[in-house]
DNA sequence: ACCTGAACACCGTTCAAGT
DNA sequence: ACCTGAACACCGTTCAAGT
């Protein structure tokens, strides 16, 4: 059935190499490092670049790939086992992970609407997961009944902006005044 | 005293069309839009723009003036008069504010810490106003007494990304929960 | 005193030509 | 099947020459 070929060794060669330098740039100058430099790093022309990754976005994705494994296998862990504090721990997960490359929160919240972006598909199960982790607090009563996993979503989302912005203590603080303002009265 | 002379006619000219040409560049196409348009645009050559305003931050800074001047007289104003919820009026006036361009809030997070910036006095000036507005609600008891100025700070410019990234109304809801969860408990 | 625009260095993206 | 790099369009920034 499978109509995969065996790539190229060149081809494959190109392609880690490329991803290694892509990653080391992203970290260093954020995700709109300029895509020649990094062509340049792997010793490979910008034609090649553009073969393997038609846009930034798809470079951005291949180099999500492994981290998005983890979050999800935590996820689902979490949605699993509903152990105490889940929602906190998904929350600072996500954060975390939306933190990998500076600028890379604001394309994560792009790729949630955006069906084209080749983040949308880990997009929706971040918010899946989020939906579900809600849905479980609020049954067990430890959350305010009109909490929502949009609130999930808006709340991570603006946890890896500040730590873009400000600082990883200001995002924390954050994270823990918004849960805090989310929690049931007693 | 003052050495300030009157400027050329033609000078005052460009500036004004410089502005004018910028405010519609930056509503629109955030505050990195191309500055060689924005010189296109007003009908001017490059090499004008940099005279008049040496580096984008000014630009934005010159731009900012009315708006900045509007917003620390509501502050001054909450601070003398410390009406209830002045806390939350504030940070809705600033979060506003920080969304006038797309992008300007990562700009005025980052013009907080540096000296260099155009936007520096403005910032400390809004973190300032932060500050004795959190300092009053705590004495007034409305206020967890862990409560800080940087957490103001903080939320303003968190509630600013959202509405860059995700949506207005997520960073409605945000700055909500947050003032919850400052909120002294009964 | 101010304006012009060429000059330089850099980048995103495409695509005909090579191997 | 993949790679190369020239080509095109665009941008930030500086500065010598003009008025």
């Amino acid at each position: 059935m499978s109509t995969a070929r065996r790539p190229r060794a060149d081809a494959r060669r190109n392609y880690e190499r490329l991803l290694a330098e892509a990653d080391a740039a992203f970290a260093e100058r954020g995700i709109g490092a300029s895509l020649e430099s990094i062509a340049r790093g792997a010793g490979v022309a910008i034609g090649t670049l553009y073969g393997h990754f038609p846009t930034r976005r798809a470079l951005v994705g291949a180099l999500l790939r492994e981290r998005n494994e983890a979050l999800f296998e935590l996820g689902d862990r979490l949605v699993a086992d509903n152990p105490p504090g889940a929602l906190a721990t998904w929350v600072r997960a996500v954060t975390e992970h939306a933190s990998t490359y500076s600028g890379l929160a604001a394309l994560l919240a792009g790729g949630l609407d955006d069906e084209a972006s080749e983040l949308h598909e880990s997009c929706l199960r971040m918010a899946g997961t989020g939906e579900r982790l809600v849905a479980l607090a609020r049954a067990s009563g430890t959350l305010r009944p009109d909490a929502t996993g949009a609130d999930i979503t808006a709340l991570t989302t603006a946890a890896a902006a500040l730590r873009e912005d400000l600082s990883a203590a200001a995002a924390d603080r954050l994270v823990a005044l918004c849960l805090d303002g989310l929690a049931r009265r007693p």
